[in-house]
DNA sequence: CGAATGATCCGA
DNA sequence: CGGATCATTCGA
């Protein structure tokens, strides 16, 4: 579930040295179910990694200029991803508190792009750790954001901590 | 093949 | 609101 995300760590531990943040915004895209998905009509080469087995990267390129990082959430044969869209510094991407807040810029200020794609989140150079959860009382719950596909889809599944710098909007 | 498209960001 | 900028995808 999305909103188990909110409050752990993402650490990425590349060339730069390690680099780490707490996720305080995210997105949750299905499949075969959800227009606004890469995974709407079917797997292809890039979108994968989301109908693999949970707990690995999606990454994929954006725009001529952006990355934006997932979390694959379904069981292995069922699309479904967690979009990170915010997150605020923790070690070793700067204290701007707004460095991570949106989905394009959380990668960059991680130094994540599709080489970091499929890779394994629990044993694997790029990981996401427990931390203390957030109080149900923080978490807000909006629809979703920037999409094009936006008719069918008003689900609330947009995730946010409330009064964090690291949300990309209000 | 060519053309359209986009889960973004920034600046005017 | 428009422009930047290009990998990916789809149609012919």
């Amino acid at each position: 579930m999305a909103r188990d995300l909110l409050g752990k760590v993402i650490v990425y531990d590349g060339p730069a040295g390690r680099r780490a943040a707490r996720l305080v915004e995210v997105e949750a895209y299905l499949g075969a179910r959800d227009p606004a998905s890469h995974a709407y009509r079917g797997p292809t080469p890039r979108t994968a990694p989301m109908f693999g087995p949970p707990g690995r990267s999606y990454v994929y390129f954006v725009y001529g200029m952006y990355h934006c990082v997932n979390v694959v959430a379904e069981r292995d044969g069922v699309a479904g991803a967690v979009l990170l869209r915010g997150a605020e510094p923790v070690e070793g991407v700067g204290d701007d508190p707004r460095a991570l807040a949106g989905p394009g810029k959380l990668a960059r200020a991680l130094g994540l792009t599709t080489e970091q794609t499929n890779m394994d989140l629990v044993r694997s150079a790029l990981s996401i750790r427990e931390a203390p959860a957030v109080p149900v009382t923080r978490v807000v719950r909006t629809a979703r954001i920037g999409l094009t596909a936006h008719a069918t889809t008003r689900k609330p599944w947009r995730l946010y901590v409330a009064g964090s710098p690291g949300v990309s909007r209000a």
